[in-house]
DNA sequence: ATGAAAAATGTAATCGATTACATTTTTCAT
DNA sequence: ATGAAAAATGTAATCGATTACATTTTTCAT
């Protein structure tokens, strides 16, 4: 079944029945009334391969995360799977485990496939160090970090005002001894640190700088942070964990110990998971919009797809304070 | 950059390269050797599309879950992407929220797209009624639900023995008004329910039969199904749910009344997440082997797809019981 | 009614690989 | 050394759409 048996059907050239499938030329209603007809009649769906080939873009789009089995990129994954099949595009799934040539090699992967465009979270390093080559690559949308070029599509949260807000929420509290475990050498961690020294800044106070610590955001850093913290001679009243996977890692260390939340130590993190409102207390948490930063940079990446001339955006979400009982229930 | 020009700079014809490249026929060494070097030295890759229009067929894969935010989902996902990786394949992800009209539509994506293969979690429309000419369309391999016809690839998990363990577990601590809340209308739940029924049988007991709920598995089914439990004249002593949307859901109900777990209900659930291991008591859990399972469905899957004569074949999966504070410390 | 401009449609080239078939080269038994 | 068989290689067709360019038809001002 190809589109040449619909034009013999439908008394037409195939041009026109090209025309009629595409929607970009006029056709006279009655022949593209005919022409369709047709198409239902014999059930008839164009080869993607052949169009891909001739006009060299497809109808996928490729989404890279680090690790799907990650809530938050998950999320955002099926807010991006959502919006392309509204426009009649498959995603193609890619993970980089925070590593750069995977990243590469999926990129490369993605240019091979030809296709229509690409949602990233970039690894730390190729955030740090952008090539502006990338974006002319063809459709581009970064999401969850910043870049350090600017003249590409990204989706991000505000990351500094979210930490403020947590941390200024724990102060309120009365917990002065906070101890902050950040993810280390990327940009988001380092946001959501300052962040956090501007809660403290606001509130005429300085934080000690033993209770700040940077680790891999991984579960097992968390972890060990956390263990490390617990140990200290004089140990903090309050910890704050700058990502979901650091959240749980710290809390198992906390649970490890036997230790009482919030009376010997508050907590609270970024990230809403599965587990922080089932625990007791329950975690207070800020929660990232996931689903839609996914669904923003999906309808971006679809509408410079339409218009690659359009002068790129930076859209910032904001994130949401949930207050449970982790920190206490002053004042 | 295509064929041609590595043609041209090796100094042999377009079919030499091609065949070079795809490595299914003999060159003689020095030429193949000669071409590769071209290949590297010019960094060509080839076309995909123009491959996959002549060729019908494609390196990429098609994934239909659920939902890639269940965590289950997530975690078979990330095992086949791993493994179509490996294959230098790309994966198609597509959620059919148990929608069966949405699985039909990706299901022809997929033929359109030229999928060289699909992984399935079928709905439970299409798994009780299981169309041979599915399998016949091309390389497909099943997981998670078993099809009502047996004659092609799977890989399912041993729900009636698992099912029976955990109850087993239960009736061993002393508990004989256990709940169950099953998933509705699934042929997994179903395996559940009665691996359920077969544990009672074995001790020379009968479960109390109004104990015994189906409902849709979802995070809001657990929780009224739990609600309702709760309000019973005459409560059950401990409960389990066979899946961990059910589980989110009924012990978000059981927090909600302040139920306390063992001492007044005892749970236990289908599914490990990330939450179990983090309440306090910890949820006594049957593990799936999620990792496992995506894994041996893409080995399969690309079996097939070298050999599509190969017999089908059933794989079960084993499933862990990990016992952690929900049910009591005795005996 | 007429002719120029615009719209609709058709013809045939094209995208870049694979592969059927043809030809050349190599191998090997005698 | 010779000829048949096998291996290697080349030529050109092919996959099925889109699109540049050509042609035909329609519109519309006069």
């Amino acid at each position: 079944m190809k589109i040449k048996d619909i034009a013999e059907a439908s008394g037409v050239s195939t041009a026109t029945v090209s025309r009629v499938l595409s929607g970009k030329q006029n056709v006279r209603p009655e022949v593209k009334e005919k022409v369709l007809a047709v198409v239902k009649a014999m059930n008839y769906s164009p080869n993607r391969a052949a169009r891909s080939l001739r006009s060299k873009t497809t109808s996928s789009i490729g989404l890279i995360v680090a690790d799907i089995q990650n809530p938050f990129f998950a999320s955002v994954c099926r807010a991006v799977e959502d919006v392309a099949q509204q426009h009649n595009y498959s995603v193609i799934l890619c993970n980089s485990d925070e590593n750069p040539d995977k990243e590469k090699q999926y990129l490369e992967l993605m240019q091979d496939e030809n296709a229509a465009g690409i949602i990233l979270a970039p690894t730390t390093k190729l955030a740090d160090n952008f090539q502006e080559n990338l974006a002319s690559n063809g459709p581009l949308v970064i999401i969850d970090r910043k870049v350090s070029n600017t003249n590409v599509d990204s989706v991000v949260i505000n990351n500094n005002a979210a930490a403020k807000m947590l941390t200024h929420h724990m102060l309120e509290h009365g917990y002065q001894r906070i101890a902050g475990i950040f993810g280390a050498r990327s940009v988001t961690g380092r946001e959501r640190r300052d962040g956090f020294f501007s809660a403290f800044r606001d509130a005429g106070l300085t934080p000690d700088e033993n209770l700040i610590i940077e680790v891999p955001a991984r579960e097992d850093g968390g972890h060990a942070a956390m263990t490390g913290l617990l140990q200290l001679p004089n140990p903090p009243d309050a910890v704050i964990t700058s990502s979901g996977l650091l959240a749980g890692g710290a809390f198992r260390a906390i649970r490890d110990k036997e230790v009482a939340v919030p009376h010997a130590i508050a907590f609270a993190t970024f990230d809403e998971s599965p587990w922080t409102p089932m625990t007791r207390p329950a975690i207070t948490v800020v929660k990232q919009p996931t689903y839609a930063i996914g669904q923003t940079a999906g309808e971006m990446l679809f509408k410079r797809i339409a218009n690659p001339q359009r002068p790129p955006r930076q859209v910032v979400l904001s994130c949401e304070l949930i207050v449970r009982q982790s920190c206490g229930i002053h004042p």
